[in-house]
DNA sequence: CGTTTCGTTGAAGAGTGTCAAGGCCAGTGG
DNA sequence: CCACTGGCCTTGACACTCTTCAACGAAACG
């Protein structure tokens, strides 16, 4: 794909038809015939630049978000002002589902590169879904299986130590790189280190400690915020570890 | 509530138009007309005994279940054996929304006390859905409120500490006590302190501890599982209280 | 080129976990 | 009615992981 002409078509007709992403994102076992009337829904696209917000915690909800290109992270404040990073979103995948509860967004959302995403205005997609139940039913699964990965991430923070978190991690990224046709073994964080501790509920010297310590143990390479996953195994291996101890 | 009778009503014909949490529950928002279609939906109850199993994890997914009286949790095993609560359900929450991303279930689901519950199966919903907007529409922010919690429970158990995070979660109890009518500052813990700990991320002296020692400063009473909540203030101000220290 | 942000590493300390002992309570059977 | 049992809870002492604080170096940016 290129990135050039993504930019030039942003003011032209967009269509979910012709996407790349199509597998991976909304359309994903819809019929062309079916595909055709989502291009109808999903309009426009918006470009957000590094560091700038594609919403925020009590922004009106009025659409959803499809992102096309780039990476973006959702964060919460808590009532003492401390940003907790709920999640990482790259290309294929939803955002903003969050708004659908109470018509307006609970968590801000920031682009960590420059990023595009395809607006879905909620309201356009509640009627046409009336008459699409395969739109329906996949949007039902984009929403369960968001539940069923926060399970996940309760999963890690509840009961992993530092380094099984840093490991479930990497080998989370990995595996969505790989599914979108990237290296599965060598990538880039697009997030920093305070960002990556937010997420996994550690501070980022531990996180920094953790990558480092991996290093040594030939896990993985890292150099800045390249990563190569050297030892695939050996971090899975980590995960199951603590049994050991705590049995 | 009759509880008795609502052992007998097990065999009948269930009716949300007539059922106590109808303004809590799935009917929330329809026109009365509507609700007598979904009526037609929840044709059945099921009743689980305190210690029984609702649904495994693996176990293929085709109904949802609206909790009717009593009390559940969901759990999760890790790899290393490790069981982790996701969540404690109360009367008037839709149980199950895991189960619709892949058509099985993702979690165990086991009752803590004596419970019943709605049979919602999930294939009738999605067709009688199609014609009925109102509760399509209302299902989406059921699944979308599900995802705010739970962003809100990584965001205790990734940056609370130990003291915060459970007067997070009694204070959280004592809302939905009392959304339900029961009483906000005095009630009873079905599940122990280990489930406790396991949904907080701590371990059961942990939860002990801290709950001595809030007893200790007025700020609840603690008799076994029974809490009365002296100081709701004194809990909320443990909440923002850390800003002090990271600030 | 200076400034700022980000990352690494070390040392010390706080907060939880771990291990262990004992108490309370409900249910069971003598 | 009482002793016994097993599950649940509390409390103390100690160990350990992670955080905190601090200093420094490297990369990114205007």
């Amino acid at each position: 794909m290129d990135r050039a002409a993504a930019v030039n078509m942003a003011h032209l007709r967009v269509a979910c038809s012709n996407c790349n992403l199509r597998e991976l994102c909304l359309p994903i076992g819809l019929s062309s015939e079916e595909l055709d009337r989502v291009d109808q829904i999903v309009a426009t696209r918006r470009k957000i630049r590094r560091g700038e917000v594609l919403f925020r915690a009590g922004d009106r909800f009025d659409s959803l978000y499809a992102v096309r290109l780039g990476f973006l992270k959702s964060t919460l404040v808590s009532a003492d002002g401390h940003e907790q990073v709920t999640g990482f979103h790259m290309a294929g995948e939803i955002v903003g589902l969050d708004g659908i509860s109470a018509d307006s967004h609970t968590c801000d959302t920031t682009a960590l590169e420059d990023t595009e995403v395809c607006v879905i205005p909620y309201e356009r997609l509640e009627e046409f879904s009336a008459t699409l139940p395969a739109l329906q039913t996949h949007l039902r699964k984009v929403m369960s299986r968001e539940i069923v990965r926060e399970h996940g991430v309760m999963l890690l923070l509840g009961s992993m130590r530092a380094e099984e978190r840093l490991a479930a991690f990497l080998l989370n990224l990995s595996q969505r790189f790989e599914a979108r046709g990237y290296s599965r073994t060598e990538f880039v964080l697009r997030m920093t280190r305070a960002e990556i501790g937010s997420y996994l509920g550690l501070k980022l010297e531990t996180v920094s400690r953790a990558l480092s310590h991996f290093a040594q143990e030939s896990l993985i390479a890292v150099d800045q915020k390249h990563v190569r996953i050297v030892n695939a195994e050996g971090l899975r291996a980590l995960l199951g570890s603590s049994a050991l101890k705590s049995q």
